[in-house]
DNA sequence: GCAAAGACATGACGCCGGTCAAATCACCCA
DNA sequence: TGGGTGATTTGACCGGCGTCATGTCTTTGC
């Protein structure tokens, strides 16, 4: 297992050995994702991790891939595109600080079903595939944690596949924005965390399409000047796009 | 609390106890999903069970309603819909016998984000949501279990976002013809087993584009008479829709 | 300061799929 | 057997979104 030292990956250079920094020990301990983990536990299944630095637009692995490790945002943000040999392409998942991703492909050991790629500097915790399945297997804790996870992306995947069905490309832009922020009443002033084009993809749409969604929703309260948009009434816009209605 | 389960696992005496006829017992006990299980966890997780007909077209429990036990398909087949207030309404899933389904709002007891309703005549095992999720803290075998079973049903909906994104609607009714048949050669004939509108749904279109869908493939070599379908030439139509083209 | 390049906005146009309406077909039941 | 009901098909039409092209603004490098 020494040798990930001489194997770094052109891009991205992994640390040491048994790798993890105490800073990022410490760190992956507060986030929520493992917070709940007994110690003892955690620092048995990051016993192996590595952290690798990816510079913006650095693909982390390719579709089709076979996964090596569980991987973990420390850092930044990392987007999950798929491809479609049409020339299609499009973003499925954008993650955030504190997310894990591609545990089922590493759990079944089946090729990536998404290309991910770093939207932005992003710290990245690798736990061996081997080594994580096998804790899997043995500590319902992390069974347990694993499965909050995944029930929590199946959810937004759900989510997503009947917002992409039932709603129009303006309507899930409201949905997106909305989603960067917390308040639920009033006004307020979002910064959008990346370019146009990336929120095109993220949002299921071409980038002219993006500006003709912002034009739509500039009669609806919404003004966007360069990465600010300010939203005038976020109770309207809840109801312009049929936020937090799963509840018929 | 845990020596009664093992006690009552061998004997059968007790499944009828907890009101599960011992054929059905035996029925989940040859499922795909839990066959790898030791019978004696089986005959824990199973002892609070119960079976539950429903006839076509019955609804098993709202959207929006807060879940109370895993379901398992031991019958027939049952559709996964979302609903808009707009009006707007999606199959997200169809599942056959041996599936479970809504485990992830059973984890997380959050509300469901879609119906489910029989699309045949369907017997549904039915696990009480405080048993499963204690269950699944204490065994691992049965984490795992859930795990694997996530962990498919997620990539299914991976593949379904990046269909829908990418993929035009005959594209996705050739994807969904494909996944009739086991055959990868040659030519065959599949039987629908929905109606042509429950089909629709299924695929993420209106009923009357289905028809056209259908007219599209005719010349691709996809004949339709009723509910049986002929493929002449199944390579072709693979490479039409780009299945399995998740290794790019 | 200026040129080149990229991000974004806007217009023109076409295609796909939704909607509405009507016709045909299949099946059920009296 | 005949009517009735629902499923499916087909046509006409329209709107949304993709595509291509152009224009503007900002950024970057010299």
């Amino acid at each position: 297992m020494d040798t990930s030292k001489s194997n770094r990956a052109a891009s991205g250079a992994a640390y040491s050995v048994h790798g993890l920094k105490a800073e990022d020990l410490a760190a992956i301990g507060r986030l929520p994702l493992f917070c709940d983990l007994p110690p003892a536990i955690l620092a048995d299944m990051t016993a192996e991790a590595s952290v690798t630095k990816y510079q913006r637009n650095e693909i982390i692995f390719h579709q089709g891939d076979i996964p090596t490790a569980l991987r973990v945002v420390l850092d930044g943000q990392v987007g999950l595109t798929g491809t479609v040999t049409d020339g299609g392409e499009t973003m499925v998942e954008i993650l955030k600080a504190g997310e894990m991703f591609i545990a089922a492909a590493v759990l079944t050991e089946k090729p990536f079903l998404m290309s991910a790629v770093a939207l932005q500097t992003a710290r990245i915790l690798s736990l061996p595939g081997d080594r994580f399945r096998r804790d899997v297997r043995e500590s319902p804790d992390i069974a347990f944690l694993m499965l909050a996870s995944m029930a929590k992306h199946f959810s937004m995947l759900v989510r997503e596949v009947k917002d992409l069905k039932l709603k129009s490309a303006a309507q899930r832009l409201a949905l997106y924005l909305l989603g960067l922020t917390a308040k639920r009443e009033g006004s307020t002033i979002v910064r959008l965390p990346h370019s146009k084009s990336v929120i095109a993809a993220r949002v299921g749409v071409r980038p002219e399409t993006l500006s003709r969604a912002f034009a739509h929703l500039r009669e609806r309260g919404v003004a966007v000047d360069g990465h600010a948009v300010a939203i005038a009434d976020i109770p309207a816009l809840r109801v312009y796009c049929h936020e937090g209605e799963e509840i018929i």
